[in-house]
DNA sequence: CAGTATCCTGACAGATACTG
DNA sequence: CAGTATCTGTCAGGATACTG
């Protein structure tokens, strides 16, 4: 009934727009972002360079343990989104620095709520197991 | 100094005690959640049963498109974690219902805030881009 | 140093046939 | 109907060597 209607309205997250769900596979923003950040090291990446502000490629690579090149694929994608800001500095050896930009800053809050929901469910799962 | 103590404060969602972030990989459960709703057919799945609140084995193969080796195992991961319910009625042919607990309810607060950080992304990237 | 190029492996998803 | 078993193809990611 409307029922249903009122559902679709809070289903903002996820292609309210369609009940076609293959459709909506391609397209929406949520599963897209949520697939990034499931990714080996994204996760990783956006908490070293919140507690250290800026790393070079080297130091990020040392401390996740991945090879360069998955590295440097997840540090593209990031970048694409918006989310780290790369800069080269042209010395020898060369230097280039990644840190989060402006737009990273909502995600500390999100994260944050995240790992309140997936403690609960820990706990809730282990209790009652 | 105690800015880089402030920060793991607030970390709390990914592993704040250790700076080891490869141990950090294997427990973290933000980044456990985080992976599985970035895999396919795990948030489809969600938003189909906040739709419909109980669906059949075959309604969410047919809605998702899915192979059913694929769908089975997402819904078993969901149950796994409690998200998703599974009723068997001994009828003649077996009927088998799906439905969300009451864990997931939280979920749908999160995933409308990452729609909302995920809109505005997409917003700026195309004004600045 | 900051990557790229290459090769290789394993996990994941599709398709299909089959079963209680 | 609600899956399981099997086989296959694809692709992410590891390891390594190499380059501006």
């Amino acid at each position: 009934m409307d029922n249903e209607e009122n559902k679709d309205n809070f289903l903002e997250w996820h292609c309210s727009k369609h009940e076609d769900v293959s459709n909506c596979m391609e397209e929406c923003y949520v599963k897209q972002v949520l697939s990034l950040f499931g990714k080996k090291y994204v996760m990783p990446i956006i908490r070293a360079l919140l507690i250290h502000d800026k790393l070079r490629f080297n130091e990020i690579e040392e401390k996740l343990g991945g090879s360069p090149k998955t590295i440097t694929s997840r540090l593209r994608e990031l970048e694409a989104l918006g989310l780290i800001r790369r800069e080269v500095f042209n010395e020898i050896p060369i230097r280039v620095e990644y840190s989060l930009t402006k737009k990273s800053k909502g995600l500390e809050d999100i994260f944050e709520r995240i790992a309140i929901w997936a403690k609960n469910l820990k706990t809730v799962n282990q209790n009652s197991g």
